[in-house]
DNA sequence: ATATAAATTTAGATTTGTCTAAAATTAATA
DNA sequence: TATTAATTTTAGACAAATCTAAATTTATAT
């Protein structure tokens, strides 16, 4: 139906609005997509011819109800096959994503369904991304960042901010891996960094940086 | 490293070539491929350029040892996906195809050998043809066509030479699917039509043209 | 408010893969 | 063998997606 780069333009554009009315800018884009701000004007137009965003000269683009439901129906491709990526053929949570930004473009609606079926209808990526449904809704998280959370309070790591790969390879290097079940114990007024206890065992020290980054619930 | 369409090039001269020395042709290409015989021309000038195979003006094509690698690889792909898809997700076996020719060209080593071992290293995909090895070793089936069986002799179903969707749905229908134990008990002296009995219960006829489209061992 | 900077768009070119129509080559046939 | 037929190749064009360089518009700053 979509191409593979019109899907991942829509997935960026996605991505970048901010819902505050404003218009996507075509360098955000170009930046996020890894292209020129050439490139991107003449895919906007063309996607603007199929209906699929909003587009005035010099004022950025919106995404119209089609675009956006191609890309979250991207997004819940990609999501879906991270999980089986990381949960049926052991993938580190630092590795699907790359993978994923192949397989999402597959066509098949049944593919996706049976695959999300298979895997026990999972509702997060191995990030702590939320899934969209079938019809493109989104359960919403409400995970804080563990920079906020009080001392000697039992938390779950629940997702990341930062999905880089080096920063989730720290992660699991240090066992904090999703799921992962811990507690602030100390908070250091100086710089902010914390003392947490792993499975009420293990007490390992991380940054502000670092809890800044980590969602928990 | 190469494009979805060389690898389809490559995959469709591979399965051309008789290995009787003689060059595949332009046309029986463009026929294979669903495509002109002047495209043809210029994909194998290009293939040949790369050392994936060997070309002379009118003459046809010969892949390299290079070509056939890849070729190989592409095909050790896309029967390890049907596998899956067949295996795992409950996918009928004439519905595999058309989803493996796009998972094949995924490009990462490491996930067709991950999912490889997730299941159990098969060694045929669901038609019963063989899967090649990572290093390209294919293990030769020495099935035979069912309309060559004598009477009375246990066989099982083990593959199929007609791929196409609407036989693959008349076997299903008539339950002769892949691991089926069934024997000839009547071969029918003027159409060479068979009378088939199916776990030693169930009897059913099938025509020659259809039993000729079967193999066993 | 005007000059400069930044962002965006246009114009023209390039690459990949495709096509049609015409020319060239090989094969088939009378 | 000469002629027709079939196959293959070339030439030129096209669509998708990209790029560079130049032109235009918007934003910023003195």
């Amino acid at each position: 139906m979509y191409s593979f780069t019109e899907e991942n333009y829509l997935k960026a554009i996605y991505k970048l609005s901010d819902n505050n009315g404003s218009g996507v800018s075509t360098n955000s884009i170009a930046e996020n997509i890894q292209t020129k701000a050439a490139s991107v004007t003449d895919m906007i137009k063309k996607l603007s011819d199929k209906k699929l965003l909003k587009y005035e000269k010099y004022k950025g683009v919106n995404l119209t109800q089609k675009g956006k439901d191609v890309a979250i129906q991207t997004i819940r491709k990609h999501r879906i096959w991270e999980v089986f990526l990381h949960e049926k053929l052991k993938f580190g949570w630092e590795e699907v994503h790359e993978i994923a930004e192949q397989l999402e473009h597959i066509q098949s609606e049944l593919l996706i369904n049976k695959l999300d079926e298979f895997l026990g209808y999972p509702t997060h990526d191995p990030h702590g991304d939320p899934i969209p449904g079938e019809n493109g809704e989104f359960h919403n998280n409400a995970f804080v960042s563990l920079d906020t959370v009080e001392a000697n309070k039992k938390v779950i790591l629940s997702g990341v901010i930062n999905h880089s790969v080096p920063f989730l390879q720290h992660l699991k290097k240090i066992d904090l891996t999703l799921g992962q079940k811990l507690m602030v114990i100390e908070i250091n007024e100086y710089d902010r960094s914390l003392k947490l206890l792993l499975n009420g065992k293990i007490e390992i020290f991380i940054s502000n940086e670092v809890a800044k980054n980590i969602l928990v619930k």
